[in-house]
DNA sequence: CCAAAAGTGTTATTTATACACCCATGT
DNA sequence: ACATGGGTGTATAAATAACACTTTTGG
C-alpha cells in the first residue's frame, strides 16, 4: 500500500523510453470574403510535402512531460492562430475569432517522418479581420483560399479541411457561430450571405429575413445605431448580443 | 534541393529526443438497460487514482514512431473496445456496435505521471449485448452505471462522459444512432424509451408513433415477422434498414 | 369484465417554402 | 424615371405539440 505520492517518485525515477507519438495542432482558418468562404492556407517552405499548400500549424509544448507536463491543448490552438496570423491575442479576442477542436487525426503513417497525432482546430476571423492576415515568421506565405477550389493540400489535410467545412455547415444551424464571420453590425443580407457561403446554397431572401426576425424576437441580435449605404435603398444595421 | 528521400534518411538519422505526450485513447461506452442509460465503467487497481472508478481505455500503440508507426486512433479504439468488453470484434461488428471519435483532452495536468493526450471515442452496445459484456483482463471489475448518478471518476472522466452524453443526446435528434442501442428488432416504445433514456425526457407515445412513420415511409426502418408480447397487447416488431 | 399497453384520430400552433409586390435611394 | 437592393405580405405544406379515444391481449 503506497502513497500516491510515493508512486509518482518512484514512477519518475525509472526510465522511460517507450515510443510516444507527436502531438501537434493543426488549424482551419475560416473567414468569409465576396460572399465566398475561404480557408487560410500557408506554403510549405521545407520537406516533406515542400513547395505544397498546407494547413497553418504546429507542435504541442509538452515541457518535459513528467514535472513540467507544458501548455494545454486549447492554449496551444490559441498560441498557433496567434502565430500563423500575425495577430495579437489581443485583437483577436477583442474581435470575437471563434476558436474550436475539430477532430483528431492520427492514422500511422499521415506524416512520413514519424508518427504524429493532429489535433485540428478551427478558427472563424470576422470579414473585417481577414485582410489584415499576413503570413507567419515561419511560413514561406499565407492566403486566403476559396474553400469551393481548393487544390489537393499537403498531408492529409483535404480531409480534415472537409470536416472543418461539415463542422460549420451543421453548426450553423443551430448555433450562432455566423456572427463570428461578420463584423460587429452588419445587415440582413451580409447576415444571409454569410449563411449562403457556408452552405452553398441560396436563401429567399424574404423568408430569410423571417429567420432574421424570430432571432431578433429571442434576443439574439438587436438594432445598432446607423445605416449601411449599398447601390439601392439603405439598409438597417444590427448587432450580435453575446451576452443577453 | 533534396530529394523527399534523402530528406527523410536525414531526418531519421538524427537523434530525436524532443519530449513528446502519451497518446491514449478512452471509451465512453453506452447501453440501455431498463430504459436507463448506462455507461461502463472500470475499478481502477493501481496508482494513480487507484480504487476509483474511470472509463476504459489505454495507449496507442505507436511502433517506434519513425519507420514503424504502429496502429491508427480508430484502430486503437476498436482493440480497446473489444479488450475491455471482453468480446470479439466479430462479435462487436456483427451486433451493429458503433464507435465513433468524441474529442480530444489535453490539458497539462491531467494525468499526474505524466503528459498525457487523451482522444476519446464513445460506443454504443445494443441492450441485447450489454449482459454479456465482463471485466478485461486488466481491470480489477467493469460494470454499467446509471449515467444519472455517476461519483466522482478518476481524472478528468467526469468531463469526458459528459461530453459524450451531449454528443448523443444532440446527433439522436438528426442521426439514427438510437438503433445501435436496440436488438435488431424492437417496437415502437422500445425505440421511445430509448429516445427518453438519452434525452432524459418522456415523449408523447401519439407523436413520437407519428416520427416512427415517417421513418417508415422513409425507408429507414421496416416491418419485420413475428410480433412482441407485453403485459397488454402485442406490438408490431421493425428492424432498422442500414443499407437503403 | 378489467387492467395494460398498442394503436388511431383531432385540432391548434409553429415553421418551412415559394412567390408576388411595394418602398426608398443614387444616378 | 429607373435600376437596385431593402423591406412587406400571402398562401400552402409540413412539422410540432397537446390531448381524447379505440383496440387487443392476458388474467
Amino acid at each position: 500500500m503506497t502513497s500516491l505520492e510515493d508512486f509518482l517518485q518512484d514512477y519518475w525515477s525509472r526510465p522511460h523510453d517507450h515510443p510516444r507519438p507527436s502531438v501537434t495542432v493543426d488549424l482551419v482558418i475560416f473567414t468569409v470574403i465576396d460572399c465566398d468562404l475561404k480557408v487560410l492556407l500557408i506554403q510549405r517552405r521545407d520537406h516533406p510535402c515542400k513547395g505544397q499548400w498546407a494547413l497553418p500549424g504546429g507542435f504541442v509544448e509538452v515541457g518535459d512531460a513528467f514535472q513540467d507536463q507544458g501548455e494545454d491543448l486549447d492554449t496551444a490552438a490559441h498560441r498557433e492562430l496567434a502565430e500563423e496570423t500575425a495577430l495579437s491575442p489581443e485583437i483577436l479576442h477583442a474581435n470575437n475569432v471563434h476558436l474550436e477542436q475539430l477532430y483528431t487525426f492520427g492514422k500511422a503513417g499521415r506524416d512520413p517522418r514519424i508518427r504524429v497525432v493532429s489535433v485540428a482546430y478551427y478558427a472563424l476571423v470576422p470579414s473585417s479581420l481577414a485582410p489584415l492576415v499576413r503570413a507567419g515568421d515561419d511560413a514561406a506565405s499565407a492566403a486566403w483560399h476559396s474553400v469551393s477550389s481548393i487544390q489537393t493540400l499537403a498531408f492529409d489535410h483535404n480531409q480534415i479541411l472537409q470536416k472543418g467545412v461539415e463542422r460549420i455547415q451543421g453548426k450553423i444551424d443551430y448555433s450562432p457561430i455566423a456572427f463570428n464571420l461578420l463584423p460587429q453590425t452588419f445587415t440582413v443580407t451580409e447576415l444571409r450571405e454569410v449563411y449562403e457561403a457556408i452552405k452553398g446554397q441560396s436563401y429567399d431572401h424574404s423568408n430569410f429575413r423571417r429567420r432574421f426576425k424570430r432571432m431578433l424576437a429571442d434576443g439574439i441580435i438587436q438594432p445598432a445605431p446607423g445605416k449601411r449605404l449599398t447601390t439601392g435603398k439603405p439598409a438597417s444595421v444590427y448587432r450580435f448580443r453575446n451576452t443577453p
